[in-house]
DNA sequence: CGCCCAGTTGCAAACGGATCGCAATTAGAG
DNA sequence: CTCTAATTGCGATCCGTTTGCAACTGGGCG
């Protein structure tokens, strides 16, 4: 959903200050590459792919600088793992196939405004939220 | 949210064929009084006040079973920890206070339905979903 | 260019919530 | 009351994630 600043990953670690390291920028080129969800035990085989020897606590560590930086965002889905996906200019939410594990994005402006809606009518201030639809392909099984 | 069949869970046990033993009878006790979402360490802890000696892992358990029964429902917020509350008559969603934890339950119609409606615009059916609002009261802070 | 050190890494140990194996206990059907 | 399958307590174990520490290195500065 919405890929754009395709080559902005290794850039704008360089503007927040971070060291491009061996290990860091294969990091970097993997999560640019990622077209999905992938958690850490994912990223770290992409990455051994590309250049072995790099270890699994350095997958952990970068990713929390990373989300620490805005750069990516971590979702934990029904497995409980935590998983990636580069920060995306305008939010999404999420389809998981109940059978495949298959994430989907989409987005709902009507759903995104019932929340803000609702959240209002309750007093509150929505700070972040989470919407994911387990689901099956239609009719089949 | 939607009380009602409060005494119903020790019979509804009963009806499936558990055996009611000791911890178990606690256990259901503290379920039924719950107007909370605990997690089992919680959970654990209400249970040593009526009666001490029931094991963690009976607490376990007994959730496992209660869930798989339908009888509860089972949640993972934020913090990754397993919480429970009583299955609820009609579905319903929560508000999650960011600051204190406190967990408010809301339904909305209209979301549910939009729900339904995406998911079928995109050929899938949905089998569960989970929606939380993570939020602060409005303009204090 | 080379120095130097704060940031980064690999490795192994620790963590924490959840699960499991096993022997002892017990609910509750007959 | 008997008998068996279900349940329990306890400790060990699992597994994803985090952390301590000593070695290493990117990149600013001289
Ligand atoms: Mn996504
Ligand atoms: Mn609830
Ligand atoms: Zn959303
Ligand atoms: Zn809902």
């Amino acid at each position: 959903m919405t890929r754009a600043k395709q080559k902005t990953l290794l850039e704008a670690c360089r503007q927040q200050g971070l060291r491009i390291t061996g290990p860091r920028r294969v990091i970097l080129e993997v999560l640019s590459a990622a077209e999905d969800h992938p958690d850490v035990e994912e990223l770290h085989r992409r990455v051994a792919a590309i250049e072995p020897g790099v270890n699994i606590a350095t997958v952990y560590r970068t990713m929390t600088k990373l989300t620490e930086q805005g750069l990516i965002e971590r979702h934990v889905f029904e497995d409980g793992r935590l998983r990636f996906e580069r920060a995306p200019e305008v939010h999404h939410d999420h389809f998981i196939d109940v059978e495949t594990g298959k994430v989907v994005e989409f987005r709902s402006e009507e759903i995104e405004r019932l929340q803000e809606e609702i959240a209002e009518k309750y007093g509150y201030e929505i700070v972040s939220h989470r919407l994911e639809l387990y689901v099956r392909p239609r009719s089949g099984s």
